[in-house]
DNA sequence: CCCTGATTCGC
DNA sequence: GCGAATCAGG
């Protein structure tokens, strides 16, 4: 493959709307995250906004440089693109991470969990007001999980237990878990809760 | 280990 | 110019 005029545009476009190198490569087709980075530094388009090493920085940022007199012109799009790209993830919580191997690994288990009554119950964060748009996910993530026994779960498979610890039915997704959380996509939706609106206690 | 971009350097 | 190998960091 080669770098035709086509696919550095397309190399400039999603660089420029934040993608990652292995993104775009994958994108492209034929050439690997090293020869986009290559190419992108080539093309002296590099640094889209302050730290870019680290798997960290890929929104956009607000251009705070004094913009000497060697700038290329910003990215005057006539065609309205409308490209709705709000952060995916509005950071989650402090959470206490590795509840490692035990019969219970879930902070948050999705259906009922049978609480030893007795004790005042802990502070658990929001169990209910997940958006249903999460839950609809989950649902249809459940279909595809892997089905994966307490064993089989590794350092990247989705920790979330799916039935009844007591039965049979009962298994961990399984799916390949999002980086540095304990879940996958779509439980991470319904696990890490950004802040609810505090419903006051009105009574 | 997964991922990210940055650099180097032989081709 | 190209990009694999390597480096550096999260």
């Amino acid at each position: 493959m080669s770098w035709t005029d086509e696919r550095v545009e397309l190399l400039k476009k999603m660089w420029g709307e934040g993608q990652s190198a292995s993104q775009i490569a994958k994108e492209l087709g034929g050439v690997t995250r090293n020869a986009v980075i290559g190419k992108v530094h080539r093309l002296g388009l590099s640094n889209r906004a302050g730290t870019a090493a680290g798997g960290a920085a890929a929104a956009p940022k607000a251009e705070a440089k004094p913009a000497p007199a060697a700038e290329p012109a910003p990215k005057p799009q006539p065609k309205a693109e409308a490209k709705p790209k709000p952060a995916p993830e509005p950071k989650a919580e402090p959470e206490p991470e590795k509840p490692k191997a035990e019969v219970r690994p879930a902070p948050l288990p999705p259906r009922k969990q049978i609480i030893p009554a007795g004790q005042p119950l802990p502070p658990q964060p929001s169990a209910n007001e997940i958006s249903p748009e999460a839950l609809a996910k989950v649902n249809e993530v459940e279909k595809k999980a892997k089905k994966l026994t307490l064993m089989e779960l590794t350092e990247r498979t989705c920790k979330w237990p799916v039935g009844d610890p007591a039965t049979d039915d009962f298994w961990f997704c399984g799916l390949p878990v999002q980086q540095g959380k304990p879940y996958c996509e779509a439980h991470v939706g319904v696990a890490f809760q950004p802040m609810s609106a505090r419903r006051d206690r009105r009574r």
